[in-house]
RNA sequence: GCCCCUAUAGCUUAAUGGACAAAGCCGCGGCCUUCUAAGCCGUUGAUCCAGGUUCGAGUCCUGGUAGGGGCACCA
């Protein structure tokens, strides 16, 4: 925030350095990371170091801090910076915070919901995420990818991105046929009642199916000749649905439409929109062509003529004597196209259709070495997009008792946790609120329990693995979603009582023209249609940019009293916001804004704690913390719209 | 056999090569006639092992140990 500041002070550092002969070589800049301090800082070490190499004798500790004394000297009589001090090698310059702290608060105020946000930054990046199988459950795990997708789609577009999001269910194969053989011999016709309940049962059909299908130990000569009835009527169906087989056909479309319905359903839950939908089977024809392409132009190699299948030869083709990416197949022997195939055709379309610069693909780290496959043979093929394709990977959610598994349903599923949340928030608060609206409180429960649960699988590095334990995932207190949920909370109740007049948070809206009009140029994919909220418009406190205008308007404020040690860190916090955001993006790690998120909600609990707000000692005093609560209420509302968090104003 | 990821406090996790390795949970002790106690304050406690690079290593490199994942006609 402070960028202007510190490059004239390093103008001053290198004149006075070239000027005493001090190879400077590059400064970096930190925040000064003592608490209760503010300012920035940088170190000479690396000056100090230069200097030995050139065979002076010196030690380099000493000789940083000798540095950071003489550069003391110039840089002390700035506007603005009330001291510097040249220590252990460091030289710390601490900001004036009265005309400091006015200009951050009135930088997020008058900023608002962009407060943060980067400038454009002239690249398309697409997130690939929300990849379930239909005629599947949607467990915990694939709650995972959407959460993390989602915040990342949300991060990228913050700073600064044009940003589509893209979700590329698996429509097809055999766990798909399985489901629809089941379905046709025992259950023809039936279905339960309700989006989840019906998007469900199928999974049940899955299960049972897979033990119909499986041999057994110590099978019978009966149940063996059963079980391969089955398995001839089932590879029929198979045989039947690659045909286009119109009664197949539509049996496949029918249920496939029942778990996509529970899959919008639970994307709404989460406050996601997907702005393309991709199918699998929509890639299978294409992804047949391009095998040809790669072939014409050497990058496959096409062993059908002896029998075989069409391969790429990744590392000979790279020129690469040891094996890293391996051989892989592009189409099987039989003629139908495999994941990777589809993946590339995917590309293709994502490269070309949509003109995407950055390509994200938020997928299980199982998947890696496909995905570093996949992107060598784009190179190959071509495409520079392919240097900037980027597999995020995440560790997979276990459960304490050991690794989910679809086949056996042994899965936590999305929805079960959600409404476990809802009671258990709804539980937690108990005689807080009395005189809210049962309907309002129930809107409230959902979001703290999202909030938890949303945390909770944000909060850990990507590349970790999770053991889900429900009791941990839904605590409310700590380090937690609901913590930082909280914070905003009280510094919103404090600006209701205070009766100033502030922009309610409202919903970033940095879509793009593109965006919007994305539906006119796949006519293959689906595009969604923005799902509907089932508690009504009141469930996204982020739908609108309402205007609470009751009571007068913040005046302009002066911060030139005696900060305390709280006011300090809670501004120092909020400046460091926009870093952190282009942190996150730069590394497209949601983990960057979790943390952050903490942080600035610990400080605001800490300064809530202490200092005195409505009931300061003078009228100016208020007045200026007045402001320092609005700019870190609005800090916190920015950071929770990142990671999908609501920030609501009672709980 | 080869490749990738992980190893920090009793547990779950943080830490752009830089200053005293930071939190949460659990335990113990305080704080609701100040703005929401889902909170605040206090308290014990940690970098898997061995080398190396560097002025400086939890972080980078090499080799171990332990756990997880992956290696062409599954997705």
């Amino acid at each position: 925030m402070f960028d202007k500041e510190r490059q004239a002070i390093e103008a001053k550092i290198r004149t006075y350095c070239a000027q005493n002969e001090i190879p400077l070589g590059e400064l970096k800049w930190v925040p000064i990371p003592f608490s209760g301090e503010w300012g920035f800082s940088t170190s000479f070490f690396q000056a100090a170091a230069n200097e030995a190499r050139t065979g002076k004798k010196i030690a380099v500790p000493q000789r940083a801090q000798e540095i950071a004394e003489q550069v003391r000297g110039p840089v002390s009589d700035l506007p603005g910076i009330r001291r510097v001090e040249a220590v252990k090698g460091y030289l710390n310059l601490y900001f004036d915070t009265a005309e400091y702290a006015r200009r951050v608060a009135d930088t997020v105020l008058e900023q608002g919901n962009r407060f943060g946000a980067g400038p454009a930054k002239g690249e398309r990046v697409m997130v690939e995420y929300a990849q379930p199988n239909t005629h599947h459950s949607f467990h915990i795990g694939h709650a995972r990818n959407a959460i993390l997708g989602e915040t990342l789609a949300r991060i990228v577009q913050f700073a600064g991105f044009d940003t589509i999001r893209a979700s590329y269910p698996g429509d097809m194969g055999l766990g798909v046929i399985t489901v629809l053989w089941a379905y046709d011999k025992f259950y023809k016709d039936q279905q339960p009642q309700g989006i989840h309940e019906r998007g469900q049962w199928l999974a049940k059909i899955y299960v049972e199916a897979i033990k119909l299908l499986e041999a057994k130990e110590n099978e019978t000569p009966e149940e063996k000749v059963q079980r391969e009835v089955r398995e001839a009527e089932r590879r029929e169906i198979y045989r039947k649905w690659d045909a286009g087989d119109p009664e197949v056909r539509n049996l496949w479309l029918e249920t496939r439409e029942w778990s996509l319905e529970e899959l919008r359903d639970i994307l709404c839950i989460l406050d996601i929109n997907i702005d393309v939908w991709f199918f699998e089977s929509d890639v299978d024809g294409p992804s047949k062509a391009i095998v040809e392409e790669l072939i014409l132009r050497g990058i496959a190699d096409d062993e059908r003529p002896q029998g075989g299948a069409v391969i790429v030869k990744i590392d000979e083709k790279l020129g690469l004597t040891k094996e890293k990416y391996r051989t892989n197949v592009l189409l099987r022997s039989d003629g139908t196209s495999l994941y990777l195939t589809k993946d590339l055709a995917l590309a293709k379309v994502k490269f070309e259709q949509y003109q995407v610069d950055r390509s994200i693909y938020v997928v299980d780290v199982r998947q890696s070495m496909h995905l570093q496959q996949a992107f060598a043979i784009l190179k190959l093929w071509g495409f520079k997009q392919a240097e900037k394709c980027f597999h995020l990977g995440y560790g997979f959610v276990s459960l304490p008792e050991g690794a989910m598994s679809a086949r056996r349903g042994r899965v936590v599923l999305f929805k079960d946790v959600a409404d476990e949340a809802e009671q258990r928030a709804l539980a937690a608060m108990g005689e807080r609120t009395p005189e809210m609206p049962e309907s309002e409180r129930r809107i409230i429960a959902q979001q703290i329990g999202l909030g938890a649960l949303k945390y909770a699988l944000l909060s850990v590095d990507n590349n970790k693995d999770i053991v889900f334990n429900i009791d941990e995932a839904l605590n409310f207190e700590g380090h937690t979603g609901p913590y930082i949920q909280n914070a905003h909370v009280r510094a919103a109740s404090i600006l209701r009582k205070s009766n100033v007049e502030r922009q309610k948070s409202g919903a970033f809206d940095p879509s793009t023209p593109f965006v919007r009009r994305i539906a006119s140029l796949m006519p293959r994919t689906t595009v969604a249609r923005r799902p509907s909220r089932p508690g009504g418009p009141g469930l996204s406190a982020r739908t609108g940019c309402e205007t609470a205008s009751s009571g007068q308007a913040l005046r302009p404020v002066s911060f030139d009293y005696e900060l305390t040690t709280h006011e300090v860190q809670l501004i120092d916090l909020i400046s460091r916001f926009p870093a952190a955001v282009e942190q996150a993006a730069n590394e497209y790690r949601p983990l960057v804004i979790a943390n952050y998120a903490f942080d600035l909600a610990n400080e605001f609990h800490s300064f809530y704690h202490a200092v005195p707000v409505l009931q300061a000692g003078s009228e100016d005093v208020k007045n200026a913390r007045l402001q320092l609560v609005a700019a870190a209420r609005q800090t916190l509302a920015n950071a929770l719209w990142l990671l999908g968090i609501t920030d609501p104003e009672v709980m």
